[in-house]
RNA sequence: GCCGCUAUGGUGCAACGGUUAGCACGUAGCCCUUUCAAGGCUAAAAUACGGGUUCGAUUCCCGUUAGCGGUACCA
């Protein structure tokens, strides 16, 4: 049903298969990324695949920032999307198959009524202990006769279900602790059934679209069972499994809102490197075995291994994934960083194209990369660097109050505007001979005037080495933001 | 409740029977100095607990505890 590429037997194939009930999480974006290093590694043919088979829960419009998500993410895919609210009949005909084969059994009971599972007893006093029981419809007894029927797996008693799970090893299940799940809803109207059940729906998807390797979150390892038996009532033998631990808050409970920020494309609006991001997240729950961190996608990609992966759920600490983002801000090559921030001074109405080409790219070059060691998110060039962008710059009070509260400061400051405009060379040294005499002359220590002259003409008590800064200025900036200051005192 | 998984500093990972238990983030302090949100150095900080197995356990086994997951006609 699914078109795909011819492939050999040999070859991987993995999927993501997010569900459109909210956005791209940190935690599935993991799972994708797993995904796709495994994929990419084994020369394999990623697939994505949207699990939107709960029309009461998905929202269409989700499904977009989840795409985008993974875009920025850097994560791709060979084909897809597939949309499984699309493949319906496909599922319903694969439980029918199911039925037929006498693996499954129509249950009239209704859902609130089902005597299956084994649900804490809610009573007060006492909390009785419920065994898997098995409702009478599994025999053919329809319990509740007269009503639209679903159709429920047929778990076999007694016995055991096993799996390969490339993380947690070889696992077992006795078939006793596994109720008669659903496979198919029961119809509404005239329909025959409903909509297909989860465990339908993806044995169904894993099995036509070829899936070799399922890598999911570690949430789905009790499911895990449900569709082995699923499989082989279909009679295919089941994929190998990997499951990844999960992604805790700082408080060790499962990561979600009310920790600040999970959604992915938060991080992009933020300002990180999808590289950095792409890093961190790596090494939540998978090491390559040494002590490396700063691993950039190609050596991920060199190094990604399933038994890399961890079985202990991770918290997800956000210091650290900014620490990565200053080292990638750092080490990545000027050119790689350079339309990042780009785009990010585009979005808050700074950029000039002059300095997209010529020796204006050259400026803009150098600019960032003084800024660069100091900055930490991409934003930062914008706000914190704003004044090498912009004329229009307001000075830090705090910074004033820092470092202007010498009295001497605005003599100082006219002075200084004075020698820098007289410089017929304007470099490094230059400035900082001019800067030391007018120092000198005025009976004060250097740091005195430098840390007065960066709050004038960056406005900032934190900024590059000053004399580079004004290299980058220019001579006729430096001069006029001196003057200007010299305004404050008025 | 029941079933399952997990357990190394505050956090993320190393050590896959023998190490003074390693690295990184964070924290604290020191240094550099022209600022620090840059750089350098140092320090504090861990094998959850109790039993085994073994010449020897972080590592293997059992129990306890804790956390997490599942226990839906959700995915």
């Amino acid at each position: 049903m699914t078109e795909t590429k011819e492939t050999t037997a040999s070859e991987v194939r993995v999927r993501f298969a997010p569900s459109p009930t909210g956005y791209l999480h940190v935690g599935g974006a993991r799972t994708a990324l797993f995904n796709w290093l495994f994929a990419r590694k084994r020369r394999g043919t990623m697939i994505l695949r949207i699990e939107d088979t709960d029309a009461e829960r998905n929202k269409p419009e989700l499904v977009t920032g989840i795409i985008e998500g993974l875009k920025w993410l850097g994560v791709d895919w060979d084909e897809g999307p597939f949309y499984q609210s699309q493949r319906t009949e496909f599922y319903r005909e694969m439980g029918r198959k199911v039925l037929a084969s006498g693996h499954a059994f129509l249950c009239y009971c209704p859902p609130e009524k089902y005597v299956g599972g084994d649900h804490a007893e809610e009573g007060a006093e006492s909390v009785k202990v419920r065994k898997i029981t098995r409702c009478t419809c599994r025999e053919g007894k329809p319990s509740t006769p007269g009503t639209k029927p679903a159709v429920r797996f047929k778990v076999p008693v007694g016995g055991t279900t096993k799996f390969y799970d490339a993380v947690f090893g070889e696992r077992e299940f006795s078939n006793d602790e596994i109720e008669d799940f659903v496979l198919l809803r029961s119809g509404k109207e005239s329909e025959e059934f409903g909509q297909a059940m989860y465990q339908m729906s993806v044995v169904a998807d894993d099995i036509d679209m070829r899936i070799t390797h399922v890598i999911r979150g570690a949430d789905h390892i009790s499911n895990t069972p449900k569709q082995v038996l699923l499989y082989r009532a279909l009679g295919a033998e089941p994929p190998i499994f990997a499951h990844v631990p999960l992604i805790l808050g700082p408080d060790k409970s499962r990561l979600s809102k009310r920790h600040g920020a999970t959604d992915v494309n938060m991080y992009r609006r933020e300002g990180f490197l999808p590289e950095a991001f792409r890093n961190f997240l790596a090494l939540l729950g998978w090491s390559p075995g040494g002590d490396e961190e700063y691993l950039r996608t190609s050596d991920l990609l060199e190094k990604f291994s399933l038994e890399g992966v961890s079985r202990t759920n991770g918290v997800f600490d956000r210091a650290k994934l900014e620490w990565f983002n200053t080292q990638y801000l750092q080490k990545l090559p000027i050119e790689d960083l350079l339309p990042e921030v780009e785009a990010r001074l585009k979005e808050d109405g700074l950029w000039k194209d002059e300095w997209a080409a010529g020796a204006g790219h050259e400026w803009f070059s150098r600019t960032v990369d003084l800024l660069r060691p100091r900055v930490r998110l991409l934003p930062d060039f914008s706000s914190w660097s704003r004044a090498f962008f912009s004329d229009e710059f307001a000075i830090d009070p705090a910074a004033k109050a820092k470092f202007w509260k010498d009295e001497k400061v605005p003599g100082l400051l006219a002075k200084l505007a004075d020698a820098l405009g007289a410089l017929t060379e304007w470099n490094h040294d230059a400035c900082d001979h001019a800067s030391r005499k007018v120092a000198e002359e005025g009976g004060v220590k250097a740091g005195l005037l430098i840390n007065a002259t960066r709050v004038a003409i960056v406005g900032q008590a934190v900024a590059p080495p000053l004399f580079d800064t004004m290299v980058v200025l220019g001579q006729e900036r430096v001069v006029r933001r001196l003057r200007d200051a010299l305004k404050e005192w008025k």
